[in-house]
DNA sequence: AGCACGCCGACT
DNA sequence: GTCGGCGTGCTC
């Protein structure tokens, strides 16, 4: 008997099948989609079997299995064509697929200290006549309790073998037994209580449960505040009455107590959660909890959706429009088009779900691809906050640089009625760029192509793309000058500008005040217990937070996203802001948020003033059209890397005419040019951009040229299909 | 990824 | 004369 074996190292040039032969003795062990150690050249390795064979031409002098690792496979038959149709789509390789479906704790490359937690259990050894005959003999008190609990049970658990145990032990009356035991324990949420649904939301349900058997895909089209989550838990229902699985995607960032609780209070603990807070050993223990059937429902971040749930009824994506759904590094898959994969697999439908849908998806709706749903109302029938747009251009000249006089008569109109504020600036640290009075120098990374942001908290000088930290200089580096100026304004900047204003009592949240372990929750929880009055933050903060008592949004500087190059950035800031002010007037009270942009006129800020999301999809749909980008046109990026600036430009137009000479005449091929971000850490970036309606040559082309750079390893090409951004 | 093979520079 | 630099190629 032979196998196929993929061995487990990621690179390009052993990334496919080798043949081993199984000993005799193996012979009844071994399965496909099982571990197994291998000889590799010199190394001893791990590896995936991917099929079993009986007739093979021995003359390679074929090396043997040496042993399995697993005792049932790891890797299903879905899994593992999945994972060849993750290769097929976004020409990555075979195992970076496998390994991307499977928790730390399984890959052999990384051997951290991944370990399952046992607790001990006390258990009679002995039969009923034996203990029922000690009990009655027995003088110890502490003993006979021990038993008669133990015999109620059948098992106890215990944390430390005291000297009762011990008797009993020496006795071989009872005897320890060690058990996995999960660590991690959702909490549920003491103020959501089960609501019934309205008539949009129930219409939404039954046209799902009517389908349930089919692999249609979904979108659910709902204003902020529609109840979407209430109807995703009814679906969920639904599908666990018919003995189905589910699994359900949100944002990272939402992965919340808010929202979890909610489910937990619902679904108790037939849920597994996953979320990047979870150490490699929680991971794997909720892993393990779905493995082994233990749960039906998985709630989790973009690799959720791998979870090895069988017999799937329903795959949920919430806020279907996040780019966080693609990874944006190697294996770069879509989390939807896998949902999409893993339904037709399993014949079950996916319910993608958003207040903003991407262009690409209900685009795909107006084509019937997707089959559209919506809500059109907020469930509690409260009207969509009003929206105020405030020209910077005017408070500028006025002397107000951070807070307009309407937005801070705003503020202190809610602080004195005792309500909430959140506030949105998409941008951390303190201020984003130093520069010279003197002679204009801006203070750049030394590794990067930007300039280092201040950071006032920590008091220095930091790169946000490779890390790089110093002291901030007080003398010009190019002159000598000793005067600097700040530009640019942060989230630090603008907490030091409440506290100066306001008499309140502000958190902020951002990735600097988030990176240690539980600071996100515990700034909801707060927030949401009203220990602050004023939450502000990058855009952490806009997505699913559901704050009674916040009547107040302030939108700081909504052209940040606009001005970022990009052809999706109106779309971005057109959701961000439309995002958060669905955070204002979620109860009795009723929503205020203010906008403050230096382009009050531009189109994304108008239609989003107005909450009208058909207006921006209707005009964003003629400038892709006219422009050439998604959904009218597909994406696909070359990315080419190399730390020789001159050897990557010549490669990268080598790359660029390779491209069109090897296409079909209808693609356009955008480059090379340099990336966005030319240079990060001290590596130059250069691209092209593909744009095609149909090529039947390009998917070999790409296939072709990944294949001739592999052995290159000056310069790294990477290919991004579908990318999230350019 | 590792490791061996192989062909050119500064050294006991 | 050799030790060792890392470019290239292979692993069932």
């Amino acid at each position: 008997m032979y196998a196929n074996v993929l061995v487990e190292i990621g690179a390009k040039s052993v990334d496919r099948e080798f043949v081993y032969y199984v000993p005799e003795e193996l012979k009844a062990q071994i399965q496909i989609g099982i571990r197994v150690k291998v000889n590799f050249g010199k190394q001893t390795i791990e590896g995936f079997v991917l099929s079993l064979f009986e007739n093979y031409q021995d003359n390679l002098n074929l090396k043997p299995i040496i042993d399995v690792i697993d005792t049932e496979p790891i890797l299903n038959e879905e899994m593992l064509l999945l994972g060849k149709q993750i290769k097929e789509t976004t020409l990555c390789s075979l195992i970076s697929a496998y390994q991307a479906m499977l928790p730390k704790a399984l890959k052999a490359s990384i051997h951290t200290n991944i370990n399952i937690k046992k607790d001990k259990y006390l258990i009679i050894n002995q039969d009923d006549q034996t203990i029922k005959k000690y009990i009655e003999h027995c003088h110890y008190p502490k003993q006979k309790e021990l038993l008669e609990k133990i015999k109620q049970n059948k098992e106890l658990k215990i944390t430390r073998i005291d000297s009762a145990i011990k008797t009993l032990i020496k006795h071989d009356l009872v005897k320890i037994i060690a058990k996995e035991a999960y660590r991690f324990q959702a909490k549920e949420d003491p103020h959501y209580h089960e609501v019934k649904l309205n008539n949009d939301q129930q219409k939404v349900v039954d046209a799902v449960k009517d389908n349930i058997d089919k692999p249609i895909t979904y979108l659910l089209y709902g204003v902020t505040g529609s109840g979407k989550t209430e109807v995703y838990m009814e679906i969920i229902n639904y599908v666990l009455t018919l003995n189905k699985t589910a699994i359900m995607l949100v944002p990272e960032i939402s992965l919340t107590p808010q929202i979890v609780g909610r489910f937990v209070n619902r679904f108790h603990n037939n849920i597994a959660i996953l979320h990047s807070g979870l150490s490699a050993s929680e991971r794997y223990d909720e892993y393990r909890k779905i493995k082994r059937g233990e749960v039906k429902i998985v709630i989790g971040a973009r690799s959720a959706i791998f979870a090895p749930l069988d017999n799937l009824g329903i795959i949920i994506i919430d806020e279907e429009h996040t780019s966080t759904y693609k990874q944006d590094n190697h294996p770069r898959y879509n989390a939807k088009d896998v949902a999409i994969l893993r339904s037709k697999y399993h014949q079950c439908p996916v319910l993608l779900g958003s207040a903003t849908p991407s262009l690409e998806s209900f685009a795909k709706a107006g084509n019937h691809v997707y089959k559209l749903l919506t809500l059109p109302k907020r469930a509690n029938n409260k009207p969509l906050p009003h929206v105020n747009i405030v020209d910077m251009k005017q408070e500028v000249k006025k002397g107000h640089f951070i807070l307009s006089q309407e937005l801070q008569d705003q503020i202190q109109k809610r602080l004195d009625r005792h309500e909430q504020i959140i506030l949105l600036l998409n941008r951390r640290g303190y201020s984003s760029m130093i520069t010279c009075r003197n002679c204009g120098h801006v203070i750049k990374c030394p590794n990067c192509d930007i300039s280092l942001t201040y950071h006032k908290t920590s008091d220095n000088l930091r790169c946000h793309y490779c890390g790089y930290t110093q002291k901030r200089p007080h003398i010009c580096p190019e002159c000598g000058h000793e005067e600097t100026k700040d530009f640019g304004l942060g989230t630090e900047r603008l907490e030091e500008e409440i506290k100066n204003k306001f008499k309140s009592r502000v958190i902020r949240m951002d990735l600097d005040t988030t990176n240690k372990k539980g600071a996100h929750e515990k700034i909801i929880e707060d927030f949401g217990n009203h220990k602050y009055d004023i939450l502000l933050g990058t855009q952490m903060i806009a997505k699913g937070l559901d704050f009674p008592l916040v009547t107040l949004v302030g939108v700081i500087n909504a052209d940040t996203t606009l001005n970022i190059p990009d052809f999706r950035s109106s779309e971005k800031t057109f959701q961000l802001l439309c995002q958060v002010s669905g955070r204002a007037g979620r109860s009795d009270n009723p929503g205020e948020v203010i906008i403050q942009t230096y382009n009050p006129e531009h189109y994304s800020i108008q239609y989003a003033k107005n909450h009208d999301y058909l207006g921006f999809y209707k005009e964003e749909m003629q400038i892709r059209k006219k422009l050439g980008y998604s959904p009218y046109y597909y994406i696909t990026l070359v990315k080419i890397y190399a730390k020789d600036y001159q050897l990557g430009f010549e490669h990268a137009n080598k790359i660029g005419n390779y491209l069109r000479k090897n296409v079909d005449k209808t693609t356009i091929i955008l480059g090379p040019t340099m990336a966005p971000i030319f240079k990060i850490n001290n590596i130059y970036n250069y691209q092209c951009i593909i744009k095609y309606r149909k090529d039947q040559k390009l998917k070999q082309t790409l296939i072709n040229l990944d294949n001739i750079y592999k052995t290159e390893n000056k310069i790294n090409v990477e290919i991004d299909v579908n990318p999230s951004r350019l």
